[in-house]
RNA sequence: GGGAGCAUAGCUCAGUUGGGAGAGCAUCUGCCUUACAAGCAGAGGGUCACAGGUUCGAGCCCUGUUGUUCCCACCA
């Protein structure tokens, strides 16, 4: 073994090694029971992000762990296709070029698309090897390959035989600059000042100069900064019930008036109700339009009147539908005022449109006023222009049918949410679901399998191109030209990539999956998809479990991102610390589902521990080295081996029950206090005099335990530090050729009998304890060796262990004794389990602050003492508390009397001796 | 606006069914003791956000308040 710890020394070594034997290969082994874990697929535009190396890192330990249980463990890795990011960076390409997007051949752009999936594509798995994950690779997926693919179609063609799937108009988000639609996910959302300008619509039959003729007319003739009849007008607005009056909308978009086709109320909107069933001309249009009541509109906010423009607002459309209003679109895809906004306005850019509209109502006398405002606007994620919702027709999934059983399995806990609460995230969307829109404006991706015939309008949905039209026999036959969304193939992600719609043996043996791990965030996107495909085409959950992680967020708490910066590069982590340094640091000290800050001093921490790890290992392996080491437990074993024994039946208990629920967290926590604080603060050290000694015998024996311990360590911790753990258990067995094989195929430790101390070793390390706290406080120089008297009743005990306490507090004479006034020196005493420890301090000795330190020990007892006898005291506590836990109080009482005593009896001594 | 979470040591966070508050980092003191200074030994540090309630007993259960974070919607 190297002197100094180096993971770049073996880490891609032992990474090949294990790629060569083939160990993470999985196979349908009717012998095994399928432990199965799908990844969730980075995108191929991905680069590793600390959100990945948690994500994954979390994985390959559950899969490790599972493996070494004897497992057919499968962890079935892939990427996704990411339909839209993908396409803007093969469109950012093509630009550098000098070529559109939309210039280019739907094929060409394909074409592009997967050279660029060819060279890009992989990269993120690379990264995922350095991280030490033991996936599958043989069996890595793609969201477009082939089977993939064809799982796609075969659902698409499922759900619209099943009538799921419709056809239908509704709003979409659209970028006028990028000229593509984007999903809800794609948008940013600014704070952004503005006007909420109030507008007058006038009740259609009142005398107004509103038609855009007089405006004409008005403008002709040199008008424009006042408008005599306005100030007639403006006192009406206050009387809402006179006919001739106005209704007042509110609106941040004059520009979508020109497309108003109603105006809403509340209905229970007592100053509006006699307009209702009435209508309004449209200014600047003289259109008459419908005044509707409609309980999606507040009658608090703005006037309590609402311009209603199906065309250009999701909520308006909305209301159109539920009244049947006319659609009139009035600006077009590329952001531009239509025909249908007017010849005054048509070829307007649309904010332009806006600044001549509201002068255009001001000089009517229209506009009652301009509120300021701010509020949030849409904007496209990655041109910052603000988007424009925009009717258009799209492919919709039915979810309610869907939603009942994806609903049911998880209340019937067929679906476990790991920890717990994000089950009402999950439960809060599906109760609240919509029909999923699930076509998107884009070339890259799982083309929609429909057909229109060109002449008679017909629509088949099938796996290939029919050659003729069912309906009327025509060959105008063209397909759909919109994609799915991506997430309509990651819903099926959990079957398609073993094998479905084929029922082949992998399908049958692995689904459903065991445990899926993801972040909180894509709960609604991905996981709640996931349920309702599974359960929809395999008639089975996806998995039994989903495990929730949070996000990695910087040192201050923000999320880590590109653009602000903060993001730490796991990468960069590995190449400087170890990959091992880097998992470890992910799963120490983290509570399963909650957000993880992470900083340097948690990786600096992780690396620490290694260095501990292997000099331990070191230590046992130099001193191995030509001494004939007997099996484990074929000799008797010494107090310190059954306690050190013990403390690791303990640990593997505790690791196992946490990693069976998952708790990485916890496993992490207790296998770093026994290996650092029991195996190599203690155990080690304890081990020094024998292995030092001449007994070559006990020698051996030692380094048995040593060994045996150190062995299990490196298996309990092998899922979460793989590499440093196959490095440490190949030198250590190199020896021994049957056990020269990798730890990854090794068996997941048990706890062994015949551990259980007779005696309680703890006070031998009490007694330890007491006395290197003694020469601290009294500043004794460590180097200089002291008398140590113990005073106890179970001197047999403590005198077998007498060379532990000698060496472990430098002293050189140990006195044992069970009267302690035969002691006659200037000591200083501290207590342990079964008795005192005191040392003569000689000079070194202040009485006046060992008096004193007593006296604080005297009061923090009788504190004690005060709550005991409080608790013993009030019959309702003795009478109602566990009888085990009155014993128990009853005990620490007389312990703590009896402290005081002594304590007491102490500082007499120390007063006498002063006297003298 | 709807929903969820969090509030414990200077910092980052653990704390299982209610039964005397823990870790890592940081701080202070002393040490290169032949595995490890990326280390060893010792020490200090908390009104468990606030106010009530249930209970013999509350960091934990209930109600309210304050602060804070996230998710969804995006209200003209």
């Amino acid at each position: 073994m190297d002197k100094v710890f180096n993971p770049k020394s073996y880490e891609e070594r032992l990474y090949r090694m294990w790629l060569n034997k083939g160990y993470f290969k999985a196979d349908a082994d009717k012998s095994k029971t399928p432990f199965t874990i799908v990844m969730p697929p980075p995108n191929i535009t991905g680069q590793l992000h600390m959100g990945h190396a948690l994500n994954n890192t979390l994985q390959d330990i559950i899969i490790r762990f599972k493996r070494m249980r004897g497992f057919a463990a499968l962890w079935l890795p892939g990427t996704d296709h990411a339909s839209i990011a993908t396409e803007l960076k093969v469109a950012e390409q093509l630009k550098k070029e000098g070529l559109d997007k939309n210039d280019v051949s739907r094929e060409y752009f394909l074409e592009r698309a997967r050279q660029w999936k060819e060279l890009y594509g992989g990269k993120i798995n690379d990264q995922l090897k350095k991280l030490g994950s033991s996936c599958d690779w043989s069996r890595e997926a793609f969201t477009m390959d082939e089977n993939l693919s064809r799982s796609v179609k075969d659902a698409f063609i499922k759900y619209y035989r099943a009538g799921l799937l419709y056809r239908g108009k509704r709003i979409i988000n659209w970028c006028p600059s990028c000229k593509t639609a984007l999903s809800d996910a794609e948008i940013e959302y600014a704070e952004t000042p503005s006007f909420l300008w109030h507008i007058k619509y006038p009740i259609a039959g009142a005398r107004t100069d509103t038609d855009s003729d007089n405006l004409t007319a008005e403008r002709a003739a040199g008008g424009g900064t006042a408008n005599a009849g306005g100030d007639a007008d403006t006192d009406r607005l206050t009387e809402y019930g006179r006919t001739g009056g106005f209704i007042i909308v509110a609106t941040t978009r004059p520009e979508t008036m020109l497309g108003d086709t109603a105006v809403a109320v509340n209905p229970d909107d007592a100053r509006y109700k006699a307009f209702i069933g009435r209508t309004v001309r449209l200014p600047l249009t003289g259109r008459e339009i419908p005044i509707i009541a409609d309980s999606y509109v507040e009658k608090d906010f703005g006037s309590g009147a609402v311009k209603i423009t199906p065309a250009h607002d999701p909520n308006d459309f909305e209301v159109g539908q539920r009244h049947g209003l006319e659609v009139v679109k009035v600006i077009g895809d590329d952001g531009v005022m239509t025909e249908n906004a007017g010849s005054a306005y048509a070829g307007l850019d649309r904010f332009v449109c806006r600044q001549k509209i509201t002068e255009d109502l001001k000089v009517l006398g229209l506009l009652e006023k301009a509120e300021p405002y701010t509020h949030n606007v849409g904007e496209c994620y990655r041109c910052h222009t603000a988007v424009e919702p925009l009717v258009s027709r799209q492919w919709f999934l039915k979810m309610k049918p869907l939603a009942e059983p994806a609903i049911k399995f998880v209340k019937n806990k067929k679906i476990e949410f790991v920890p717990r609460k994000y089950e009402k995230t999950y439960l809060n969307w599906m109760n609240n679901i919509k029909d999923w829109c699930v076509s998107r404006q884009l070339i890259w991706g799982h083309r929609i399998p429909a057909y229109y015939c060109g002449d008679c309008g017909h629509t088949v949905v099938e796996a290939h191109a029919p050659k003729v039209c069912s309906a009327c026999g025509s060959a105008a036959i063209a397909q759909d030209e919109d994609v799915l969304d991506t997430w309509f193939s990651s819903a099926l992600w959990p079957f398609s990539t073993l094998g479905y719609p084929k029922k082949t043996k992998d399908l049958d043996f692995f689904y459903p999956t065991n445990v899926l791990v993801t972040a909180y965030d894509i709960i609604p996107f991905w996981v709640a998809r996931m349920i309702f495909s599974g359960l929809y085409f395999m008639k089975d959950v996806p998995f039994s479990e989903v495990l929730i992680h949070g996000l990695v967020r910087d040192a201050d708490g923000h999320k880590m991102s590109k653009s602000a910066g903060n993001g730490i590069d796991p990468l960069e982590l590995i190449d400087r610390y170890g990959a091992d340094a880097l998992r470890f640091s992910l799963s120490f000290n983290t509570a399963p589902g909650s957000d993880t800050r992470y900083s340097r001093d948690k990786i600096e921490n992780a690396r620490n521990f290694m260095n501990k790890i292997w000099n331990a290992a070191r230590f046992v392996i130099l001193n191995g080295e030509n001494a004939v080491i007997p099996k484990p437990f074929t000799f008797r074993l010494s107090d310190a081996d059954k306690w050190i024994l013990g403390k690791l039946n303990k640990v593997v208990r505790l690791t196992t029950k946490a990693l069976e629920k998952y708790d990485v967290g916890l496993a992490a926590a207790k296998l770093y206090e026994f290996v650092w604080d029991d195996f190599c603060d203690w155990y080690i050290e304890l081990s020094k005099p024998a292995l030092y000694s001449d007994d070559a015998k006990r020698r051996g024996e030692c380094l048995s335990i040593l060994n045996f311990v150190l062995s299990n360590i490196l298996k309990l911790l092998h899922p979460f530090v793989p590499f440093i753990t196959e490095e440490i258990h190949l030198s250590l067995n190199g020896k021994d050729a049957a056990a020269d094989e990798s730890i990854m195929i090794s068996e997941w430790p048990e706890a062994v009998k015949k551990a259980a101390p007779k005696e309680n070793f703890e006070s031998v390390i009490g007694i330890i304890k007491g006395a290197r706290n003694i020469r601290a406080e009294a500043n004794v120089p460590p180097s200089k060796k002291i008398k140590l008297y113990i005073v106890c009743e179970k001197e047999k005990f403590f005198a077998k262990n007498v060379l532990y306490i000698k060496k472990l507090c430098n002293a050189d004479e140990v006195i044992f004794t069970s009267d302690k006034s035969e002691i006659k020196e200037n000591a200083a005493a501290a207590v342990f389990g079964f008795g005192e420890v005191l040392i003569p301090l000689g000079e070194l000795i202040d009485a006046e602050k060992e008096i004193a330190k007593l006296e604080k020990e005297i009061e923090a007892a009788e504190k004690e003492i005060q709550r005991g006898e409080g608790l013993l005291s009030n019959p309702r506590y003795v009478e109602k508390a566990p009888k085990e836990l009155v014993e128990k109080e009853r005990a620490k009482l007389d312990g703590n009397a009896g402290l005081r005593r002594k304590l007491k009896e102490r500082i007499a001594y120390l007063r006498g001796e002063m006297a003298r």
